[in-house]
DNA sequence: TGAAATTAGTAACTACACATATCAATTACA
DNA sequence: TGTAATTGATATGTGTAGTTACTAATTTCA
């Protein structure tokens, strides 16, 4: 049951990055660094350019920004171009926390699959990037 | 990145499974299927055997049979051996229902993978399973 | 046997995840 | 140019998904 395994793949997935980040003291859902991410890597971009970047719902953004928002590691403002448009930018607070973070997440990636083998690791994700089309 | 493929793939799975469902005219998420398929398979089951054998969380149970019983397809009674469980079993509307929806199932999950090959279909799937720890 | 530890289930709380509806701003086009 | 269609964000509602705290029932064991 492809969907069975698949759900139970993300469930250990979660379950692992979110004991490691406890672990190392930091208070991020995989959602949350997947936004900070994005959010990092293109300053200024608009909720709806975040969600589609990381594939998310545009509803579910706005929540993941909000606590973003009040542990102060991104600024919301108005677009200049589109005044419908919030812009999100990465604080300096938000700028140190991920650097801090990002070596956890690198390393945490590898327990993910810690059962299989380098070569192994390789063939599945290539196989799941065919999966998802990419 | 494995976590947000993974993530990718479970995101992709149950729009699939949501999508398929709703064109068949039924109104059953994945996890409420994979419970009512439990339940089948062990009539009699407690919740917390059921979260078990499913890789669910006992407090999640509670919501998913809860909703279950709304829609009429299993019933709830308090086990002789065990007063603390409620013993789950499936009503005559849940094994009709079931029946009806099961090749539902087995078909949208060649879907979910849709973009593999038979071969690589199967390359994943155990790979997935190693991943498990199965 | 009786107090302590365990276990089943629920409740409350946080955080996704998505659908749908709504509102406001913007863009397209007749 | 003015109305219609589109788009960004929020609000609302349903359904997971897990944590912690709690109650009630059961087991363990000193």
């Amino acid at each position: 049951m492809p969907g069975h395994v698949i759900r139970r793949l993300n469930q250990m997935s979660t379950q692992v990055f979110t004991t490691r980040m406890q672990e190392k003291g930091f208070d991020l859902t995989p959602v949350q660094f997947a936004a900070l991410d994005a959010i990092r890597a293109t300053p200024g971009l608009d909720q709806a350019s975040i969600a589609a970047k990381i594939a998310y719902d545009r509803a579910t953004i706005g929540g993941v920004i909000e606590r973003l928002l009040q542990k102060g590691y991104v600024a919301r403002g108005v677009s200049e171009k589109d005044r419908r448009a919030r812009v999100i930018t990465l604080t300096e607070e938000g700028e140190q926390a991920y650097l801090r973070i990002l070596p956890v997440v690198a390393e945490l990636q590898k327990d993910i699959l810690a059962n299989l083998t380098a070569e192994e690791r390789q063939v599945f994700l290539s196989l799941a990037s065919k999966a998802l089309g990419a």
